[in-house]
DNA sequence: TATAAGAGTTTTGTATACAATCCTGACAAC
DNA sequence: GTTGTCAGGATTGTATACAAAACTCTTATA
């Protein structure tokens, strides 16, 4: 694989901090990002600004109008909807693939990473469980063993997570939830039940969604 | 929907036009796309022109490296071959949901369709057989009556156009096979049998696979 | 009060200049 | 013949200047 940054541009890091920032939810959906402001933030001129926004248009991340500051993409609820319609697809098949090819050592890990998960529900401890919670299903989107579907699967993942994050952190049962159902994912994989995976993770996602969506309607201003 | 035009910028312009070419073949898989020759070929500065490459990155036409030129992606052949896998559970889940969701004008419409590209195989037509079935393609994405499904895959559909476009112009048998294949799906999402529909599509995909990748191993400098 | 128009400001779009990096080819050393 | 190195040219990265479009806020008007 490419050595993952050695030489690299102001623009990339730009980009790849603000992608990282958006996110995490530093910066928030609906926001504008104006050039001159994030030349000085950055101490660089707007070229490699602009290089990093227009970089960021192709993650689904910033929306670009022309004559217009850019905008940190603000989902509408029919929108997220159907991003977890196909998410939910997408990671049911990703679970089928893993249940037929993960490896061993593949299985190994992705039941451990689940166990760690366990102590972070028990502790309650949301940030360490939305963490790896990623980790978990960035884990079955590469135990594909299929580059297209663990990218694709991850990029639509990345462009939900400013609306899935703050749903962790409302009360604990949704975690416990969630790993209920991980667990439920884990088991048929670790069975080598590909249909079963499939099902359980379309039922994993199909509960995220609700999650979210429900989330966002509660907290819209009226 | 947004109205497709109307004000737009250089940038734009110049952004679409290369993925077109990209997509029709004018520009072939790792060619170079330097700054200054692109900036005198459209008559303006090279602003413009990194502007509309930076974002056609985010499409995986073009390929990035810092310090280098874009160039136009060229595929491995495990790549196409994930690529296809994935384009083929995500065509064959949208043939499911047209045959669950179409509506009765659409279904109409997709028979029109598939009509008139009889008539192309029949005239042995194949730049209009590939253009119908481009558009065959597109209506069943977009019958899936989910956009986040239709625009996925329309992008994985036209990050593989310029390895497909040219199987298209060898022999004919192909084309009889495509519509063959074509006629099954259609045949499956008008009686509404949604599993047959996703079955049929995933072998559509298959076989398109198939030829892609014969083709590029045949015509392979060795 | 509501609306429209317009000047001034702000922000993006494009052009250009310069710096940094990469590529090429000649030539020397082994 | 192969490898290394170094100069010169070519290409990308960044900074800056100006043009064009959008926004803001005041003021005129019904």
């Amino acid at each position: 694989m490419t050595v993952d940054n050695a030489v690299t541009t102001i623009a990339d890091k730009v980009s790849r901090q603000l992608a990282e920032e958006i996110i995490s939810g530093v910066i928030s959906p609906g926001q504008k990002l104006e050039e001159q402001n994030l030349a000085e933030k950055f101490s660089v001129s707007r070229s490699p600004i602009r290089d990093a926004l227009r970089q960021l248009s192709g993650t689904g991340l910033v929306d670009i109008k022309p004559n217009h500051s850019v905008t940190v993409v603000d989902l509408k609820v029919d929108q997220l909807h159907d991003m977890y319609e196909a998410l939910g697809e997408l990671e049911a098949l990703c679970a089928k693939f893993c249940a037929q090819r993960m490896t061993t050592v593949e299985r190994k890990q992705l039941e451990e990473l689940h166990q760690r998960s366990a102590i972070a529900v028990r502790k309650k401890s949301k940030k360490t469980y939305a963490d790896l919670n990623d980790q978990f299903h960035d884990m079955l989107h590469q135990g594909s063993h299929n580059k297209s579907l663990h990218s694709i699967s991850g990029e639509l993942r990345r462009r939900l997570a400013p609306f899935r994050r703050p749903t962790f952190f409302r009360g604990t049962k949704r975690l416990k939830d969630s790993w209920d159902e991980h667990d439920n994912v884990v088991n048929a994989v670790l069975a080598a039940d590909a249909k079963r995976a499939h099902a359980e993770m379309g039922r994993h996602l199909v509960n995220s969604s609700l999650n979210v969506i429900s989330y966002i309607e509660e907290t819209r201003d009226s």
